[in-house]
RNA sequence: GCUCCGGUAGUCUAGUGGCCAAGGAUAGAAGCCUCUCGAGCUUCUGACACGGGUUCAAAUCCCGUCCGGAGCACCA
């Protein structure tokens, strides 16, 4: 029975006890996300807005993956709006990142079906802004960024708030004109400087900046802010659900405000999700970026990065990301996962596919007397699926196992597995060769392979894989017995590279 | 400090007043199986933060307390 793929055994089942398949395990994929509110069928639009310094990472992964699952849901479209504003000096848009952002998302197989950028949009934003100057609704202010803090602490106005809708108009063009330094003036939605939430007390539509922008230059002085864009754009494009982490609540109410004085509907359902933390890792698109720079990590795709790329290069499977990152729903809490949840989920898609080999690492050789003449063994490829074949490991006279088994069972008797039992030692003994209820440990003889996996702490296992790991494909996904499940990243001649995946 | 949002087993999550003596996943333990420390199978451990209400009935509703998180950037 278990020599029958799972299509198969499932065939067999259904002919024996149907109703055992009726039971819906529970267990298989992930569980079904709620009902997105106000969703009809064909109708829905979500909108995905990467900000582009780098490469999605695992914790961006979340939100691209909600919009896109209830877009396939219910039908509808899907926009992956870049949200390119001029963004800071810390975190500026870098030009590559566009296509590593579309990379990521690719792999991760969500569907968009129409592209815009931020920075094509800002003469639109500029005319919306001029619709809340009509209304005298907003103001141009002067102070500081740290004058405007402490007035929003104490509650307090300034002057700039009272001047005449003229000022501020005059004000407004002198800013589009670049009349203003970089940080000189900002455009502020007049609130309520007493609203109890000090967070929305008079808060910023549109400021001064005259970095370089990589899409359109110098060519714009004044910027949008998030909200401000957004309430916009979300509006003009048509997005019915904007599903986003509830760390920008903040954000609703104040799109909200501006759709009130636009007057503008219909108007997009907000959902959102609680903050996602991993264990022990801290993610950060702009350190990873400086520590590329630095040399400190190898790309964008170092495995410390949990870039998408890196996830990709360890031979995760973009499926297990989803269903990992869907199981979460759209809960509100705060929550905090280890890694490991993720490749339990993995392990679940890519142990049936994952050939079996030898790779032992930080080899000490032994030489093994007493051995009866033999060419080789015949590991099978797979122990679940022996109809898969098996490998040629040769033999003799030399022998490798790895240091930390060598040392762990240094004048014990242990298998070398699928061959024989030795009590091991640098001049090991032969004791026989069935199979026996000892330690078993992996083993490489001679045509061993230099191989190197790469592992997620970025550290390098050197060491030899038997001779067949040579005839492997990139992007083949392995499990080196006894130390865990790899993709080929680089075959040559004489050295195979892998990257670790996990466990 | 202010505003908002949360608190179900170690970690995630299901649960929207009776079907919950709380289900699933993951982690952990034990056993079986297996020539891997993988997979599979079986069993077990383990939770409604606390205190008050409302109700015939509360994990589910209300109030308070405690704890956690986010926002209070001219970042997104």
């Amino acid at each position: 029975m278990n020599a029958l793929s799972s299509e198969g055994q499932k065939d067999a089942l259904a002919q024996i006890a149907p109703e055992l398949l009726e039971k819906p395990k529970g267990e298989t994929g992930p569980k079904e996300l709620p009902p997105l509110p106000g969703a009809e069928d064909g109708k829905v639009v979500g909108r995905l807005a990467p900000y582009p310094s780098g490469p999605l990472h695992i914790g961006n992964a979340r939100a691209f993956v909600l919009n896109d699952a209830y877009v396939k849901r219910y039908g509808g479209k899907l926009i992956l709006a870049f949200d390119d504003t001029i963004g800071s000096e810390e975190k500026p848009v870098l030009p590559e990142a566009y296509d590593q952002v579309k990379e990521g998302l690719d792999w991760l197989g969500i569907t968009y079906h129409d592209i815009v950028y931020k920075s094509d949009r800002i003469p639109t934003h500029y005319e919306w802004a001029e619709k809340l100057l009509e209304l005298d609704a907003a103001y141009a202010c002067t102070c500081d960024a740290e004058t405007l803090r402490k007035n929003r602490e104490a509650g307090r106005a300034c002057e700039h708030r009272v001047q005449d809708a003229d000022e501020t108009i005059a004000m407004w063009k002198a800013m589009l004109d670049g009349e203003y330094e970089e940080g000189g003036a900002v455009l502020r939605l007049k609130t309520d400087m007493q609203d109890p939430n000090p967070a929305f007390r008079d808060r910023v539509l549109f400021r001064v900046s005259n970095r370089d922008h990589p899409r359109v230059g110098t060519r714009y002085h004044v910027w949008p802010m998030l909200e401000f864009s957004w309430a916009v754009d979300d509006h003009l494009l048509g997005v019915t659900h904007v599903i986003r982490g509830k760390d920008l609540v903040i954000e609703d109410q104040m799109e909200t405000r501006l759709w009130d004085l636009f007057q503008v509907q219909p108007r997009p359902a907000f959902v959102h999700f609680g903050i996602l933390r991993f264990k022990d890792l801290e993610l950060s698109k702009s350190r990873y970026r400086r520590e590329i720079a630095e040399g400190r990590l190898t790309g964008i795709d170092d495995p410390r990065t949990w870039s998408l790329q890196s996830l990709r290069r360890r031979g995760l499977r973009p499926a297990a990301l989803r269903d990992f990152v869907l199981d979460f729903g759209l809960s509100l809490n705060d929550i905090e996962v280890a890694a490991e949840t993720l490749y339990a989920e993995n392990r679940k898609l890519v142990d049936e596919h994952a050939n079996r080999y030898f790779f032992v690492p930080e080899p000490v050789t032994l030489e093994i007397h007493g051995l009866p003449p033999t060419e080789a063994a015949h590991p099978p490829l797979h122990p679940d699926f022996p109809g898969r074949g098996r490998r040629t490991v040769p033999v003799g006279p030399k022998f490798h196992v790895a240091k930390e088994d060598f040392e762990r069972f240094r004048g014990q008797e242990v298998r070398l597995k699928d061959f024989c039992n030795v009590v091991l030692d640098h001049r090991a003994t032969f004791v026989s060769l069935e199979n026996k209820d000892i330690p078993k440990v992996q083993w490489v003889s001679h045509g061993g392979v230099q191989t190197h996996v790469v592992m997620p702490t970025g550290f390098e296992s050197h060491g030899l894989a038997e001779p067949e790991v040579a005839s492997l494909k990139v992007d083949d996904v392995v499990q080196f017995e006894r130390v865990g499940f790899a993709r080929i990243d680089h075959v040559s001649h004489a050295e195979v590279r892998a990257y670790f995946a996990h466990r």
